[in-house]
DNA sequence: TGCCAGGCGACGC
DNA sequence: GCGTCGCATGGC
C-alpha cells in the first residue's frame, strides 16, 4: 500500500544524504530506498510531502516516528532565524530533519565513521550488512544484530576493509550482547547521562556518542563537532553557540554541517 | 606524493 | 587537565 504523508518540512534527498544515515539508496526514478531493523521502505518526494510504500498501517507509523513527523521543524526554523548565519542555513536546509534510527546500528555506524569520510563510510556498512545481516529481501539484508558480530573475529571483519575501527565493532558487540551497555536504557536518560554511558565503549568519545544520541534517540542538545563544524564555530561563533538554538542544538549543528559542507564542495 | 576524512586511545607533561 | 601522535584505508 502506499501511504500519503503531508508535510511542508521535508525533503528526502537532503535528509537520506545529509550524513546521518547510510543505508538509503537513490533509484533511477528519483525515489529512495532503505533499511531499517527488518523493514525496507521506498519513498518518492512530493510537492507537499511524501509517498511511502509500505505493507501495512503498522509499517506506516513505524516511518512516521522514524521520520520524525511528531516534531514541528517551521517553528524551528523560526527560532533560528534570530541568528544570521543559523537562519540562512536553516533556510536553506528546511527540508531535513533528523531522524529516528535504531540505536544499535547507529552506534556501529558512527563508530565507523571515525576519521572517515561519508563515501567510504557507507560502502563499509554495506559490506558489514551483506556479509553478516539476514536477507530480508532480494539483495538486501538488515543490519547484523550484537549477537552475530560479537562472535567474530577480527580476521572474520578482515574483509569490510574497515582498518583500526575492527576492534571497536568488536567492542562495542560484545558489551550490547553481555548487557554491560544496555542501549534501551538510554532512551529515559539525560544527555549528559547517556553521553557518560556511550563512552563506556572502546572507540567511543565525544563525537560518536554525540552523533548516536542525536541521530538514534533524538536528544537535541547534542551537538555533534566534527571537523567541518569546528571550523565554523571557530569562525562564527568564537565566542559560544548563540541563544536561539535553545534545546535543539543538534538540528541547528545539521543545518550548519550541510550548508558550510556544501560550500566548501563548490570551492574545490 | 602528501593530505584529508562526521575521532579516538595512549602517552607525556 | 591538555597537546600530540599513530592509526587503516581510499580518494583526490
Amino acid at each position: 500500500m502506499e501511504y500519503i504523508w503531508k508535510t511542508d518540512c521535508l525533503d528526502i534527498a537532503r535528509t537520506l544524504e545529509s550524513g546521518q544515515c547510510f543505508r538509503w539508496r537513490r533509484q533511477e526514478d528519483g525515489s529512495y530506498t532503505g533499511i531499517s531493523g527488518t523493514r525496507i521502505l521506498r519513498i518518492r518526494q512530493l510537492p507537499d510531502g511524501a509517498a511511502l510504500t509500505v505493507g501495512s498501517e503498522e509499517g506506516a507509523r513505524y516511518w512516521l516516528r522514524y521520520f520524525d513527523s511528531e516534531t514541528d521543524y517551521a517553528s524551528v526554523i523560526r527560532q533560528f532565524s534570530a541568528d544570521k548565519t543559523l537562519g540562512a542555513a536553516a533556510r536553506e536546509n528546511r527540508g531535513i530533519r533528523i531522524l529516528r534510527q535504531e540505536p544499535f546500528e547507529t552506534l556501529i555506524s558512527f563508530i565507523i565513521s571515525q576519521n572517515n569520510n561519508i563515501p567510504r563510510i557507507t560502502g563499509i556498512i554495506g559490506r558489514l550488512c551483506e556479509s553478516f545481516g539476514t536477507r530480508i529481501a532480494d539483495g538486501e539484508y538488515a543490519f547484523p544484530d550484537a549477537e552475530t558480530l560479537a562472535a567474530l573475529s577480527p580476521e572474520d571483519l578482515a574483509p569490510l576493509r574497515a582498518g583500526f575501527r575492527v576492534r571497536y565493532i568488536l567492542d562495542a558487540a560484545v558489551k550490547v550482547h553481555s548487557g554491560a551497555v544496555d542501549l534501551g536504557s538510554i532512551y529515559a536518560m539525560t544527555y549528559d547521562e547517556g553521553r557518560e554511558y556511550l563512552k563506556t565503549i572502546t572507540g567511543v568519545g565525544d563525537k560518536v556518542a554525540d552523533c548516536v544520541l542525536l541521530f538514534a534517540y533524538h536528544k537535541t542538545e547534542a551537538f555533534p563537532a566534527d571537523v567541518w563544524i569546528k571550523r565554523v564555530t571557530a569562525e562564527y561563533y568564537a565566542d559560544g553557540l548563540p541563544e536561539c538554538m535553545g534545546e535543539y542544538r543538534g538540528i541547528a549543528q545539521q543545518y550548519l554541517f550541510e550548508y558550510f559542507r556544501k560550500r566548501a564542495a563548490v570551492r574545490k
